[in-house]
RNA sequence: GGGGUCGUAGCUCAGUUUGGUUAGAGCGCUGGCCUGUCACGCCAGAGGUCGCGAGUUCGAGUCUCGUCGGCCCCGCCA
């Protein structure tokens, strides 16, 4: 390097810098060797230069230009020069400009790339995960990367200047009920004991609102030792968030202030406030689901009345049972042809669906469909309206338990709208408020926390915790953006004699509540204040914003579906020495 | 734990339906030529455990069974 000192990025060289010397330094993208003249597109963090090495500029690195191959690391150092008449390349920032190299040097060989980098082709993920150094380097990878750095930077510009305080909590904590499964850390100095590395830190930040902090945040890593999908890692980041002496408009008002900054400073855009609000009750009536995708329309209505009455058994069972049937209406999607029809019975089967219903509204008003004669002119009028049909519309209906019509008929919705193109939007958010603060679980027959056991219940609804556990309204709110959860939060109980009703409702005996719980039953009698939060998942916001489908696409190192590094290759084995340490016997097998 | 899908040259893929000559293409790679290219061009060349293992067959990339791995989904994820 000696000699050398980088002066530019490869996008800051333009216009403005003809007839400079500059040195850039960066990675060889492509070489054009023409014998005489060789080209280099020379490639960095920021952009892409050409590098021209000429004889008549500087014959010994043009000499030595031949020797380059992809990914050598080289410096360059020349002026910067117009390109002769036509020989622009509108593609490149730069593409007006070239640097006239008249030093080179090769600060390091490579090896030829195990794939290429230029962004035409696909590759497999397993090699991208494999060479995660190389598959970082693409131009792609860099921005999402980027992003990733400046919505986090802007989170913090947002919450620094609300007063809160970033404050560490520890990632070695202790194994909690409830819950997904612990990560578990074992400890060399307190034989047969175990540390659990944190799915959230939720109570701690709950502990620092009682220690008087009033407004904390934290990116900060998570870590839940489940199943992974596209939009779930082992591993995760989360933006934390505690406050005190609010309430859950006033932490709705923020964070849509929070977002609106975030938005704004990273991609520009200017979202409307405030956010639309559904009740769990609405999103799942309405859409099916508690993360509703509401940037179209195709609302599930409710036609259990009429189809109680008529004359399709299996709609009268269903309804005499506890079913409910409903319907959306696809608008103007009656061209969808018997085998589109057979595709998405089978995907409605897929879901748990018997089958899947369908009637085409023809040109007079009329019903195309198996079950049209199964419904007389009367019903057929009633469901039409209900539903705004009209000729060239197609209805599909869900007849089953509440669960299964919600899921079939939501995932539907959004099937049929991607496929047809419905979405506009580019990002669309939704509060989702009111869940139940419990459900029912058949395998514990017990009820769990739908969000977790530290959240209260909606005050009108207090006294139903013991007599009507389900029918209690939690201060619980979810963020929702493009149909994918992205936040969720809760006003948080600070009355311990309130906190203890609660664990009875889930049926955390008072022994198992004083064992696991009492630091924070006995630190919410120590002068709590009322307060609440919310957790952004911050790889699904950075995924989303970034326009990916895998959150795998905005974290460095991920890891696969069987949560390994494929670089680093972790887990791996360890040493009988290291487990001795730890007082771990290594004799489980894993049964066949 | 379960369902689906993919695995052929360094990469992206064709070939598998209907078993049959020496397994192909584009890109990349190596060497040569080339002073205005930018997915440079031209010429020549190298490169294969058809994921792995059994089986069926005169013969398997192709059929069967098993297995490993990537991805998507269900369960799971307060």
């Amino acid at each position: 390097m000696k000699g050398f000192r980088r002066t530019h990025d490869c996008n800051t060289v333009t216009e403005e810098t003809i007839g400079q010397e500059v040195t850039l330094m960066g990675w060889v993208l492509r070489r054009r060797d023409h014998g005489g003249l060789i080209f280099i597109d020379l490639r960095d963090r920021k952009g892409i230069t050409q590098v021209v090495f000429a004889p008549e500029v500087d014959a010994e690195s043009h000499e030595k230009a031949h020797r380059l191959r992809s990914e050598y690391v080289i410096a360059v150092r020349g002026k910067i020069r117009t390109r002769p008449d036509g020989m622009e390349n509108p593609k490149l920032k730069t593409g007006m400009v070239e640097l006239a190299c008249e030093d080179l040097r090769i600060l390091n060989t490579a090896a030829t790339p195990p794939f290429p980098l230029d962004e035409e082709e696909e590759v497999a993920e397993n090699l991208r995960l494999k060479y995660r150094y190389i598959d970082l380097r693409r131009p792609h990878m860099v921005e999402n990367i980027t992003l990733r750095h400046s919505v986090c930077q802007a989170m913090r510009e947002f919450l620094n200047s609300n007063d809160f305080l970033e404050i560490e909590t520890p990632m070695l904590t202790r194994s909690t009920p409830e819950g997904a499964r612990d990560y578990l850390v074992p400890s060399r100095v307190n034989a047969g004991k175990f540390y659990a590395l944190p799915q959230s830190p939720q109570i701690y930040k709950q502990i620092l609102m009682i220690a008087g902090m009033e407004r904390y945040y934290q990116i900060v890593r998570c870590f839940r030792d489940e199943d992974l999908r596209a939009d779930r890692q082992p591993e995760f980041t989360q933006l934390d968030l505690e406050m005190s002496f609010i309430d859950e408009e006033q932490i709705m008002e923020l964070m849509e202030g929070l977002i609106s900054h975030v938005f704004n400073k990273t991609l520009g855009v200017e979202l409307a406030t405030p956010f639309e609000r559904l009740t769990y009750q609405e999103a799942m009536e309405r859409f099916g689901t508690d993360r509703p995708d509401v940037r179209f329309g195709m609302e599930l209505v409710d036609i259990s009345d009429i189809a109680a009455g008529c004359g399709l058994k299996v709609f009268q069972s269903i309804t005499a049972s506890g079913g409910i049937v409903k319907a959306i209406n696809a608008r103007g999607m009656a061209d969808l042809s018997r085998k589109d029809l057979d595709v998405l019975t089978e995907f409605a089967q897929g879901l748990g669906a018997k089958g899947l219903a369908w009637v085409k509204v023809k040109e007079d008003g009329s019903w195309q469909s198996p079950i049209a004669k199964f419904f007389t002119n009367e019903e057929q009028q009633a469901i039409a309206d209900r539903l705004g049909g009209e000729p060239g519309d197609i209805f599909f209906f869900g007849a089953d338990t509440r669960a299964t019509v919600f899921r079939v008929l939501g995932e539907l919705r959004c099937k049929l709208a991607r496929e047809r193109n419905l979405i506009h939007e580019r990002f669309r958010f939704v509060w989702v408020t009111d869940f139940p603060l419990v459900e029912y679980d058949e395998d514990e027959g017990r009820f769990t926390a739908m969000h977790h056991p530290f959240t209260a219940p909606a005050e009108e609804d207090l006294d139903l915790l013991e007599t009507d556990p389900a029918a209690v309204r939690s201060r619980a709110y979810d963020i929702v953006l493009n149909g994918i959860e992205i936040g969720g939060g809760s006003i948080r109980i600070h009355q311990p004699a309130v906190q203890e009703r609660v664990f009875r409702a889930l049926s955390i005996s008072d022994q198992e509540a004083q064992d696991k719980f009492g630091f924070l039953l006995e630190a919410l009698g120590s002068g709590a204040p009322p307060h609440g939060g919310l957790a952004f998942g911050l790889d699904r916001l950075v995924m989303l914003m970034a326009g990916r489908d895998s959150i795998r696409d905005v974290i460095a190192f991920p890891k696969t579906q069987k949560a390994q590094c494929l670089m680093a290759h972790a887990p791996a084995e360890v040493s009988m020495a290291q487990l001795a340490e730890l007082y771990l016997k290594p004799d489980w097998k894993k049964e066949k």
